[in-house]
DNA sequence: ATGCCTCAGCTCCTGAGA
């Protein structure tokens, strides 16, 4: 079984993409974050004519999270419950006996900010319903893009970006909430290669300079991690005409 | 350089992303 991740910044645009990897890479489920279209918008038949379920939480504009599955996903929860937001940002579902639950963490955009304000209460409401489900869940894999990096692994200018978006001390701390939980980092279960990240910068030839960082995740409970056998960021759609920023991440189980 | 791309939309500029 694989389940994958990725933030492709707008479904519209991505669409033929997204379907060119599922062929090429079968996964069972696929976490989509950023959207960007509304639910009526949400392109349902061609992934079924692809062989895929989709459950999906869209938004005009910004946002927007789906599950692209093989299998019926059942329980379905869109945000997180208790926590009032204006933003499609979480769909959580379960497939095949684990929960999963895909995420678009907010960005933040500048430490000390509204935004970084909400970005930090979110992440406090998403850590106590995640406490929550694996309670109910034993199997269960949060994964997406959570705007956050672990530590300066996962940095490509670790002094020059230094307690700047996503590699803030707050950000970090929020993020081992998460790991305190029980969650494991996928990632790092297995080797790496050097300077391995999941985003980089549209501009200034960023990819091409591997300027990036890992700020899209797959964390998973001790049941799922005892299963695991692999997980990797796939940089090649990266390279496509008209890429998204991000590359997909993809978690292999036994 | 508080920019460099890219995307959506009340589209020929702006807000947001990260």
């Amino acid at each position: 079984m694989q389940l994958a991740t990725w933030n492709i910044n707008s479904l519209a645009v991505r669409l033929p993409q997204v379907l060119d990897w599922l062929a090429a890479h079968p996964v069972d489920v696929l976490a989509l974050q950023e959207l960007k279209l509304t639910d009526d918008k949400f392109p349902a038949q061609a992934f079924a004519d692809a062989g895929y379920q989709a459950q999906w939480f869209g938004q005009k504009t910004y946002n927007g999270v789906a599950l692209i599955t093989k299998a019926p996903v059942a329980d379905v929860v869109k945000n997180i419950p208790g926590f009032e937001d204006e933003q499609s940002r979480v769909i959580a579902g379960t497939v095949d006996g684990i929960r999963v639950i895909g995420a678009y963490f907010p960005n933040g955009q500048e430490p000390g900010s509204e935004k970084f304000a909400y970005k930090m209460r979110w992440l406090d409401a998403l850590r106590e319903w995640v406490r929550a489900e694996m309670a109910a869940h034993p199997a269960l894999v949060l994964l997406g893009d959570y705007n956050i990096t672990f530590d300066d692994l996962d940095v490509w200018d670790p002094v020059g970006l230094r307690e700047t978006i996503h590699c803030t001390t707050e950000e970090r701390e929020k993020l081992q909430g998460l790991i305190g939980l029980g969650l494991t980092d996928s990632v790092r279960l297995f080797p790496q290669p050097e300077k391995n990240y999941s985003w980089w910068d549209y501009r200034d030839l960023a990819f091409r300079r591997n300027r990036g960082l890992r700020i899209d995740h797959i964390l998973v409970s001790d049941a799922v991690k005892a299963r695991a056998s692999a997980c990797a960021v796939d940089k090649a759609p990266r390279k496509n005409e008209r890429p998204s920023d991000h590359a997909p991440v993809v978690l292999t189980l036994a």
